[in-house]
DNA sequence: TACTTGACATTTT
DNA sequence: AAAAATGCCAAGT
């Protein structure tokens, strides 16, 4: 059940899901499509290329620590609700798996 | 089998 | 508000 590769298509494809002007969490991707946040993120870093990676953030709407400065371009472009603290207004933005 | 690591989350200092 | 500590899950060494 669930192979280590269709876990990554899985995660993938609600990450493509995610509306554009809006955000996701490491946990709420977790917590559809099983096992932790933790390895949520490894997938992203590695398969997470050819997708939206910018659109899903940490619980409180902090970048990843690895590319927050593309994510913030990515935002102002798309008019993500951000906050001044430089990261995002995940009440306002946040996007639960549907 | 045990220890370490990692795009995390939550609680406590 | 910011940093440290603890818990969690799976994979790699």
């Amino acid at each position: 059940m669930t192979d280590p590769e269709e876990y990554v298509e899985l995660v993938l494809q609600v990450v493509e899901r995610v509306p554009r002007g809006r955000v996701t969490t490491y946990g709420a991707i977790a917590d559809a499509v099983g096992g932790g946040p933790r390895q949520v993120g490894s997938v992203m870093s590695r398969h997470g290329g050819p997708v939206p990676w910018w659109r899903v953030v940490r619980a409180d709407g902090s970048l990843p620590p690895s590319h927050e400065d593309e994510a913030r371009q990515r935002y102002l472009e798309e008019g993500t609700p951000l906050r001044r603290s430089g990261s995002v207004d995940i009440v306002n933005a946040f996007w639960g798996p549907q």
